[in-house]
Formats: C-alpha cells, structure tokens, sequence
DNA sequence: CATTATTATATTGTGCGCAATATATTATCT
DNA sequence: AGATAATATATTGCGCACAATATAATAATG
C-alpha cells in the first residue's frame, strides 16, 4: 500500500522531466530554458511584473529567480529596473525580442504533443487533477491569474 | 489552446516541486533527499543492482547517479564495487544500516499523504495517468518491474 | 592477435531549486 | 526623529538533471 504512492509520486517526478525533455529540443531553438519560457509566458500575459509576483505564479523564490532573470536581461528579452517609488521592487519589464519571442514561442506545446504522442484530453485530465491537489496542498495560487 | 496544454505541463512540474517539497522534512529526519530515497527504494526492491540498472528505472543518467551514489556510499549506506568479470560495472549493495533505514522510511509516503491533504484515490487517479503517458511518450520501463 | 567498435561509468560545465543568510529599503512605534 | 520591525531582493552553498566529453574495459572483426 506505501509503495503504491510512492509509485505516485515517482511516476508525476519523472513525467516531469520527461515533458521537459520534449521541450527541450524545440526551446534550445529560441535558446532558453523550461523555466525561462516559463518566466517568459507569465510576462507575455501580464506586463511589467516584480521579482515577487512571478514567484509566487511560478512557485519559485528569489534565488531561483534572480540568476535566472539575469540570463534572460543577458540575453536582451527582458529589462529589471527598481521601483522609483520602492527601491527594494525589481520590476520586469519584456524588451522588443523579449515580445517578439512569443510568436516563436506559440508553437512550442503543440509540437511538444505530438513529439509525446499525448492527446489534448489526456493533458486536461492531467492537468485537473494536479491543480486539484497543488490547490488542496498549498496556496493553490494557480488559477487565480494573479496579474492585479 | 496552446496556453491550456502548456499549464498542464506547468502544472505537473509545479505539483511534483510541491509534493518533493512535502517529503523533505520528512526526509531530513533520516538525513536524505528526494532522488537520494528513491535510489535507495529500488536497491530495497532488488539488490544488487548496476548503475545502469538504477539509472534505466530512475531514468536518471550517469552524471547524475554517480555523485548521489558517492553521496550515500559516504554516509554507509550502500557500497559500491567493479563487478570483477566486467570491470566497466559498479554494483551497489546495500549496508546493513542501508537495508535498516528502510524501516524508518516505510511511514513516510503515509505521512506525505496526510501533510498534502490528499486521498490514495486521488493518487491512484494520478499515477495511472501519469505512467500511461511515460509509457506512451518514452520507453515505457515504469512498470515494467526489471528486478531481473 | 591487433584494430576497431561498443559498452559502462566517470568527469565537466551549465542551470535550476531551495535553505540559510545578508543587504537594503520602507514602515511602525514610541 | 531614532530605534525596531517588516519587506523585497540578492548571495552563498549544496544537490540534483542533463549534455558533452573522457576513460577504461570488453566485444567484434579482419
């Protein structure tokens, strides 16, 4: 019975890194990282955020996030500037390719399914039942859309 | 439509974060890390076993294993030895103090479930979804039990 | 039997992820 | 206003993950 929900989370572990790995192949196109695309997706909906606000959305802190958006101010995508009014608040800002990477970027999870050979319903199902339990065990911040 | 597939794999990947998140104090107590108690439970599954045994049930890698196998060699825990009729081969064999922490293990999984405020069906739910996408997307060798 | 190819593991380098701590700024409270 | 607390980000250190490469041993081939 203990191992069965060891199974659970192994399995969810390494399906994980197996979706990463299948995106890996097309984001090395646009040069960036899982976890880059995902900083970027979340300032492609909602313009300028803070350092705290795409933590909380991403479920990451401050030394995950800091060299990481370094990278990408290196890469010219994006622009931290301090707030005037709050010099503690590092706002993120996305420069022109950092905007134009999107269009590159929305074809990226279809290719992703079809190189996993996933369907659509399979994914929903996935995704329900995880946002169900991310929602149960922590915050559940995540379809709250938290962009104020 | 893209934007859906893609918070399924955010969501996966934020869920699994969350559940590593929830075993750690838990694991802590016995002085070891995620990936590190899922070694350890293979090798309480079958042992011996080769780094390439580990690894194909893991689907973890060399680079990866290696220095975590040295992490729990230091701490008494396995051994590891070149098979002497192949010496390209490490075998890892569990110590007797390996072979005992399984039972202070055995109550973990139980207290996650509780610490995450979830049900064994909802895992159940989970798991079978996730290892029938592993196997359709890769190699499939999650249930495949090579204990040979 | 020597050469080449294959196999198994190790090494190196980069980028997360997270805990612990540090730093700097702003708010609060006498 | 000055001391204290709270807030936001940065830094450091460790342990994965994974790609690329190296090393060593075995198998296969002529």
């Amino acid at each position: 019975m203990l191992q069965l929900d060891n199974q659970a989370c192994f399995a969810l572990y390494a399906l994980s890194r197996e979706i990463i790995n299948h995106y890996r192949p097309l984001l090395d196109e646009i040069d960036l990282t899982y976890p880059q695309y995902l900083a970027l997706m979340v300032l492609w909906e909602c313009q300028p955020q803070t350092v705290n606000q795409l933590g909380e959305r991403l479920r990451l802190d401050s030394g995950t996030l800091t060299p990481l958006l370094k990278r990408l101010e290196q890469k010219k995508l994006i622009i931290r500037t301090r707030r005037s009014s709050d010099e503690r608040v590092v706002e993120i800002t996305l420069t022109q390719s950092g905007k134009e990477l999107k269009n590159a970027a929305l074809e990226i999870p279809v290719k992703v399914m079809q190189s996993m050979n996933v369907t659509m319903e399979e994914l929903s199902e996935l995704r329900i039942i995880a946002q169900k339990l991310l929602e149960k065990s922590g915050r559940g911040c995540l379809s709250a859309t938290t962009t104020d």
